[in-house]
DNA sequence: TAAACTAGTTTGTAATACAAACCAGTTTAT
DNA sequence: ATAAACTGGTTTGTATTACAAACTAGTTTA
């Protein structure tokens, strides 16, 4: 009953719309904390790739990244910062929100 | 209480998760027939940027591309194709589907 | 009949994702 | 002791992609 224009996607946020980093952020979303390595294992992504991910996530202030080190060997620890949890959260309804009224349209 | 993974976004549908197609497929969703312009302004696209992800969504078996005239002057229609109609419920209740799984993670 | 408009396509460019190659240091094997 | 292999990444090169400017073919208007 009530008139629902389509989404507007052009307003999406594309750092955060790309799969590998809804799936770094994704995780981060739960675990708080996670090492390079963790990160890359559950991504499946390379080394490469997932550190020039970690690079644009840091840039847009979305992420923290820690060096440190366990024992001798270098860790890099990688958190969600508040910036980052905003804008996931801000991307998240927005997509529900598309969906709905996708959804709408399609049942008439 | 039970047991959600992680969204496995590697497995989004990229032709359609791409913002600009998505804006074409979502009214193709509605209105069943566009023309080019009809689609442009919606879009607020580039007629070249238009004409790309049109060609991409066609090769792709996602939409038909119907040339006529109207009067004299050309006319290009553009309607969801039966696989188009099946991608696009497809993408829309993957993300549905993870998105309720992040919310099961925030709200532990 | 020239100028301006319509309806697009083709072409060039800038940004992006991605993986291969590289690097600095550590541990393990000989 | 030192070479080989491993760890934990970064840098560099390449291929794809989105995007807009320039172009094309035809039509209407001045």
């Amino acid at each position: 009953m009530k008139e629902e224009a389509l989404p507007n996607w052009s307003a999406v946020d594309r750092l955060l719309h790309e799969p590998a980093r809804l799936a770094i952020v994704s995780i981060l979303a739960v675990v708080e904390k996670a090492d390079f390595l963790y990160l890359q294992h559950e991504t499946s992504l390379t080394k490469g790739n997932l550190s020039a991910h970690l690079s644009k996530l840091e840039n847009a202030g979305y992420i923290q990244i820690e060096k440190t080190f366990k024992g001798k060997m270098p860790l890099t620890l990688v958190s969600l910062t508040e910036q980052g949890r905003t804008a996931l959260d801000r991307y998240l309804s927005q997509m529900k929100h598309w969906l709905n009224q996708l959804d709408q349209h399609s049942q008439e």
